[in-house]
DNA sequence: TATGAATGAGCGTTCATTCAT
DNA sequence: TATGAATGAACGCTCATTCAT
């Protein structure tokens, strides 16, 4: 009973966030209307605000399920060898991240959560990131004076950086890579070798 | 004539940012509405928009010269001799830039202008913040092998990162300054001094 | 310049309002919806809710005025000579605010203001019937042992209860008026002349 | 086996009825929420639906037997011997009756039916409240032209008209009684006695 | 410059009721 | 009977921004 009703209840939620995945590749993140998406799901409205806390709330599963696709990609590399390797290991997940300004919005609203409990999906992937990068700290051409962790946060706010400067007008010359790789240079390396 | 109708423009304007920061005193930056700026100026909601492109250009405005006030004090401080010196004399600016949520993310949002000569008094802030940390990226106890102009950015990166991290819930246990110290220490120290 | 601007919204306000009497005119007050009505007056939806607190406020306005049409027909009769006569000048009010539960339901919600300061126009039209009413009660085939406002009351409140049980299987084989017919003869006639 | 079906089915609804309750003395009954009741009784929404044919009809019994409980003090009562002692007997009937709002327009909702087979609790006790009311009318201190049903519902009339004056802010300076009494004189003492 | 009514698109809410299991 | 996810149709609201005067 409670496992038939269940999957009434995947099935419902899975609806609403494919009509979202459609509208979204259709007209982009920012144009994504509530309104929308149930149409298309076939779905109440009501029924969308008892699957999601607020519009929100599904962008923050939506987002945060393309990065962990990009990051399981990320994830099959092997540690790469050179900071330029590293930066092009980097890139997809920054191409995604500002792919819209409303998305790398969002990414940062959603990279810490007020409360534990509220920990969602994008705030989850920081997390993750982290946990991917640190066994890359380890190669032997980077510096071994910081601990892994400490590293590959480093890395995270260079690329922040990198990312926030890119929707810049007096940056978004260079591209999202080449502005990132002298940082991750100076930071990784050891010294007397960049 | 031209003296005297300048004298009003510049009166009125001053009312209504007067207004503005009374407003924002008693409720915070968040909560402050057009509608009530303009009700305590005793001016009509279109004056608003006579002096002030969108309310965010009031914000800039306003927040902008705290961060120039704050930066006025900075740029009194001797160089700081050591990383929790250095973490010291920043405490300031991002206690203010942290204050509220909202603040942190116009500060972001206007970080870098869409348009070049649309520079405001936020993204000049940060131009000025790297002039001033960068001679102090001179004293001989830091890393020489990159330039001061990167390490300043490199700490301006290190500080958001921090400052964004205190939103949440899983990383504020740690003041912002304990989460900024070894970081810099890592980026600024000479490799084996840290 | 105050006098254009008020033209102005009075047009506006005056546009919704017939939006709304045309509606009512069509679909019947119950069936009326907010949205039909901006859409009709060529006017936001905002727009609507600066003018009226909410939904009720332009129903009290709008049966309110149709009430007080009644009551200006009312006005110009003489007094009644008779109880039947008094039924019959009744009538008409009757007639109106029983054409549908939803609108009885206004009238009774509206009845009486919380804050003397919310008396809206339905309220004042129950201060205006009495005052119709109890020059009426002055005729000398009538009681004239209680004083005519009170008088008037009763006969308030015996149409509220004739026209409530209207509502009612239990009593709706009777017309409206000859219910409150006997309850008027027995509250209004000297004793003994009934 | 039916005795034990029926004994459950008995349970449940006890058990709604109970929970309904403890929501109703804790919040009053216009903030009653189907929702919470089923929480309470640890039971799904379905089952409230399967007991009741909808909210009223549980509204309709709660305050019904509230109602039946006063009416079986009343009915206690020697017939008043005086038109303040009437207006004491009523006065409890009266101040639940106007406890709230909502309680006061559901009463008016419920006291006719639309459907005779529909009578409910609430509609029931107005027939007995005229039942009760009816014997005390023969007194012979009050008017006897006309008949104890009449008056009766002369008296009922003038009650809801004061109850719903209750909620007047125009009125509701004058307490409940006092507004009742000189009505009741003027409607049930013989004329020249008042 | 100043005025302030009007805009407007969409979000979130409400919550009693239904219905397939 | 019991379950509880889904329904659904408006309403109210938000509030920065525009524009005719």
């Amino acid at each position: 009973m409670t496992t038939a009703v269940q999957a009434r209840t995947l099935k419902t939620r899975a609806r609403l966030t494919e009509a979202a995945r459609d509208v979204i590749s259709e007209t982009g993140y920012a144009a994504m209307r509530v309104e929308e998406v149930v149409r298309r799901a076939g779905v109440a409205k009501g029924t969308f605000f008892a699957h999601f806390r607020d519009k929100d709330a599904l962008m923050d599963q939506l987002i945060g399920e393309r990065i962990n696709a990009i990051m399981d990609d990320m994830e099959q590399l092997p540690p790469p060898s050179s900071i330029p390797a590293l930066v092009n290991a980097l890139t997809p997940l920054m191409r995604f991240m500002t792919c819209e300004r409303y998305v790398f919005e969002i990414i940062l609203r959603h990279s810490g959560a007020a409360e534990k409990k509220e920990v969602g999906p994008i705030a989850m992937t920081f997390g993750r990131f982290i946990e991917i990068l640190s066994p890359w700290m380890k190669t032997s051409h980077l510096r071994q004076d910081g601990s892994p962790g400490m590293l590959a946060e480093g890395v995270q706010a260079f690329m922040i950086n990198a990312m926030a400067l890119s929707f810049c007008a007096l940056h978004n010359d260079t591209p999202l890579e080449g502005r990132l790789q002298p940082y991750l240079e100076l930071w990784l390396l050891p010294q007397g070798k960049n």
